[in-house]
Order: C-alpha cells, then structure tokens, then sequence
DNA sequence: ACAATTTGACCAGTC
DNA sequence: CGACTGGTCAAATTG
C-alpha cells in the first residue's frame, strides 16, 4: 500500500459507483469475493467480516475504505440478508473482554465468531433470532430486552444499548426480558479470547458508574487497537469499546471461538464503520456503515474483534457522558451536551511552505493550555454553531515557530457560515506564499470534493460515525508532500472525517476575529 | 526470572 | 486559572 492517493481514488470511485448505491444488500454480498479490493465490506453468508483497516502498512485505516449504505438501502433489507446475530450464549471474558462461545470449538469457530448467522432461536441467548429472517422489529426487540435483562441483573445500568438501533423509537417498545446468561456459563466464557492478544496496561473507576472499567491493548507490534472494558459488580462484562483496528491478521496461536453475546459493544473510531450493524454515534442509527478492507486479505480470517455489534444504542439524551469513552466524539453532532468522542482528530501542521487559509467557520474560544512537550500554548476553539460537536485546537509548533498544528475533532453538521467573504478554497494549492489572510486552513483531499456536509448521504453517514485514528502528523504531511497530502488516503480515515467540514467550498474567512487575532499572533 | 496484572501518579482535555 | 475527569504510564506486585 504503498501510496494512499491513487488507492484513495479508486476507493472513493467505487464508492461512489452507481452499482453499489443501487445495489442491493445482498448483491453486494455476492461481490465480496469477486472484488475484494473495493467490496471486500461485504458479508459471507454466514458471517459478517470485520472489515479491519488493515494495510500492508501499518496505517489503521484507509479513509477510502468506508463504505456506507446509503438510505435506499434500509436496515431491514440488511437484516433480512443471511446475516443475523449469531446464536450465542457465550460472554465476553472480563478478563479479556474477548468473547467465547460455549457451544463450539476449534472446528467450528467460524461460525462460532460473532456473526448474523440466522440460526434457530434459543431461549438463553441474546442475539439469536426466533425467527428464520431477523427483522428490525426481533432486532431491537432483542436489544431492548437485553438491555432490560442486564440492567435488572446487575443492578448497573448499562448506558449503551448492545446493538445499534435502527430507529430510536424502536428501542422503546420491548419491554419484555429475556435470560441473559447462565452463570456457570459465565465462568467459562471467561476463558474465551477473540482471537487476538490483548495487555491490559491501566483499570480505573470511573465516575457515574459501580463498575471498574480496564483499559487493554492489542500486544501485536504496533497494533494501534485498543479496548476498554467495563465489568460490573458481577464480573460481567457490561460495555466494550473497541478504538482503533487491527492492523494484523488475527494471530493464529490464538485463535478461538468468538462468538460474541454481549450487553454492549461499542466501537469507536473507525471500528463502527467496521461493521455493518454498527450503531452510528451521531444518531444516525438508520444507516449501514461497512468498511471496504481494501488491502487486508482477511479472507480467512473470522470475525474481527472489530466486529461486534455496535455501539451503545444509547440515546445521547439519556446516556450519561461518563459512559462514553473519549474519542467517540460524533455523538456530539446530535447531543451537545454530550462530552467524549473527540478522536478522530487530524493534525494538520500550516507551514512557511504551507498555505494557511481560513477553515471557514467560525470558532469561539474555550479553553488553552499548555501541554507537555511544548512550550507553545494550544488553544481550544468550538464552532460557534448551534449544535456543533465540532472542536479544534492550535498550537505552534515547538520546534518551528513558524508552523502551527491544528487539529480537528468531529465535523460540522451545518454549511460554513455565509458572509464568509469571497472566493473559494483551491484544492491542493501548491505550497506557495501564504494567501490573503493568513488563516490555518485544513486541506482537503479532492476526491472528497463531493461531499457534503450537510445530506445524509454516503459520506455522512460515514463520516458522522466515530471513527478513531491516529493523527495526521508533521512528518506524515512532510513526507506526503504538503500539497497533496497523499499520505492521508492510506494512514486515517479520520482525515477524511474530519476533512469533510472543508469539503464545501467555502469562501475565506473574513470575519473571525478571535481566531484571526490568534492565528495572525502565530504567523506575524 | 519472567510475564502479566495492579495501581497510584501523571497528563490532556474540558468546564 | 483551578478543579475535575478519563486515559495512559510505569513502578510495584503477583503468579
């Protein structure tokens, strides 16, 4: 994978092919083996691929990989394709937070791993279906009851929903409760792994919740993935929250049945858009978000820890913020209260060599800081916007006073503000001279050109969905070239992500006094 | 002796 | 600017 810039092409060309926004769920099932390198998000018959953002690199995440449904393709159209929750009485290990499944072995791990198998529905399992064909209605009939079970028995109440919801107002609607495990079968799942690796590296309690909540790491070399699991009073598990992806197969010594029955998963980063049924943090929980893994052979490869189920239903009215882990920041799109979810977050360094140009919107001024390993303070701006979850912060650069480090975090949910002047923003301008006002301007990748920042359509989707990555760094950008940011295509998602609040044409700011006078105290 | 886990301290971000 | 919180580090502890 060697360069990310004709790769991001040809991704976003598929993506935005005609065939896949017209086809069918299931037609795109069946072209997950015949093109794996722009379909590979597609599902197996009996189980969904994880879709890892693998690279031969180790960049976690192509940001061309993301797929989305777009809305013609309905959720019950996907759950009624040969995909269902898989049967599973297992639960996820609290040592772990990996997933067993009781009732099977080696030999039939595959379908053991977390799927949307359509299997005969079994009074103790939670994902199973009761019916042959899942639909939405079962779906979030299981999921309320889930929800329902786990909170009555712990005594804990779990904040996020285990599967995403389609619609909101499906989620009240099923009171009814259901078994959730056995105990002894508890004990064994605890032995259960998900296949890969994981160092636990910190434990915290954390405020608003009984339950201790650890902090793992995947132990594959520069594996970015992490989780955080919370357990409550009974050791069971109760939330896991996977940020970032495997960038390496799933190591074979460990290899184990997975399947995953679990009270809630949550996905931050790019690992939501990882899964077909993930729940959109931003609300959007009526839309499908896959990953194409355009590089990954994964062919053989089960379920991905990246694989289970969604992110907490959760309403972001009735979530509590401690519940939500830092980085899964697009719920602020919907819920300003919300706190958290602030990962994907691009570094973009404006240079000498680079153009600095207003980002367009206006940014009102929260906090600043200084933080370690720079003398230089960082400033935390907030786009004025009602509503806005979007959040920057700049700061120059230490070893180069001349540059200034902006980051972005979440994305715009309105236009850029009118009366921003004249003129609109030249792609990939060659890094000469400065432009008029000297504003930090956040590049945009032009095969991001047609998005919109403001429908709900293929890229929103996406892009309102958490999405984790590292951030786009000072050399990343030097060694892309400043101008084409080629770089960005293959080493995060969340650049796009977080591009996307440029991809309107905007004109250059003419009127952001705060963030002029900033950013001007940098450049002068 | 080693690896894994625990846990208090530190840090970044936010209010 | 200080308090608070979640996430991470890393020394200490445990197996």
């Amino acid at each position: 994978m060697a360069s990310s810039g004709g790769n991001m092409n040809t991704l976003m060309n598929s993506f935005n092919s005609s065939q896949f926004m017209t086809s069918s769920f299931s037609d795109l099932l069946s072209d997950n083996n015949d093109n794996n390198n722009n379909k590979n998000w597609g599902f197996s018959d009996e189980r969904i691929k994880s879709f890892p953002m693998i690279n031969s690199s180790s960049s976690p995440v192509s940001p061309s990989s993301y797929l989305a449904f777009p809305h013609s393709l309905s959720p019950s159209m996907l759950l009624d394709s040969p995909v269902l929750f898989n049967n599973s009485n297992t639960f996820p290990s609290p040592t772990t937070g990996s997933f067993g499944n009781l009732n099977s072995k080696e030999g039939n791990s595959r379908n053991s791993e977390f799927s949307f198998q359509s299997r005969p529905a079994t009074s103790s399992s939670i994902f199973q279906s009761s019916a042959p064909r899942n639909s939405l209605e079962d779906l979030m009939t299981r999921q309320q009851q889930t929800t329902e079970f786990s909170t009555a028995k712990s005594g804990v109440k779990s904040e996020v929903a285990p599967i995403q919801s389609f619609s909101q107002e499906k989620m009240s609607n099923n009171p009814a409760p259901v078994h959730y495990c056995q105990p002894s079968q508890y004990v064994r799942e605890q032995k259960a792994e998900d296949g890969y690796n994981w160092r636990k590296y910190g434990q915290k309690q954390v405020k608003g919740s009984e339950n201790p909540r650890s902090y793992y790491k995947c132990t594959f070399p520069n594996c970015p993935t992490k989780k955080k699991v919370e357990r409550n009073l009974d050791g069971h598990i109760t939330e896991i929250v996977y940020k970032g992806s495997h960038n390496h197969p799933k190591p074979q010594s460990t290899r184990r049945s997975s399947s995953q029955s679990i009270q809630n998963l949550a996905y931050s980063n790019s690992d939501v858009t990882n899964q077909p049924n993930a729940l959109l943090e931003n609300g959007q929980r009526d839309s499908f978000a896959v990953t194409d893994n355009s590089s990954a052979s994964f062919g053989d490869e089960d379920v991905d820890q990246g694989s289970p189920i969604s992110k907490s239903g959760e309403n972001d009215e009735n979530e509590p913020e401690a519940k939500r882990w830092k980085g899964d920041n697009e719920n602020e799109v919907i819920s300003s209260a919300s706190r958290t979810v602030r990962e994907p977050r691009i570094v973009v360094q404006t240079t000498s060599d680079i153009d600095i140009l207003d980002d367009g919107y206006r940014w009102r001024k929260y906090g600043q800081k200084v933080v370690k390993g720079n003398p230089n303070p960082r400033s935390y701006y907030k786009c004025t916007f009602t509503g806005c979850p979007v959040r920057k912060h700049v700061e120059r650069a230490s070893h180069d006073l001349r540059a200034v480090i902006t980051t972005y975090e979440g994305k715009h949910n309105h236009d850029v503000p009118a009366a921003r002047g004249s003129g609109s923003y030249a792609m990939n301008k060659p890094p000469t001279g400065s432009n008029s006002n000297n504003m930090p301007v956040v590049p945009r990748p032009t095969v991001l050109a047609n998005h919109s920042n403001q429908g709900m359509n293929f890229n929103d989707t996406f892009f309102n969905t958490t999405q984790i990555q590292p951030p786009i760094t000072l050399q990343m950008l030097q060694s892309s070239g400043s101008s084409s940011y080629s770089g960005f295509g293959n080493s995060s998602g969340s650049y796009m992500n977080q591009m996307q609040h440029t991809n309107n044409s905007k004109p250059i700011s003419k009127e952001e006094p705060k963030d002029d006078l900033f950013f001007s105290s940098f450049l002068n």
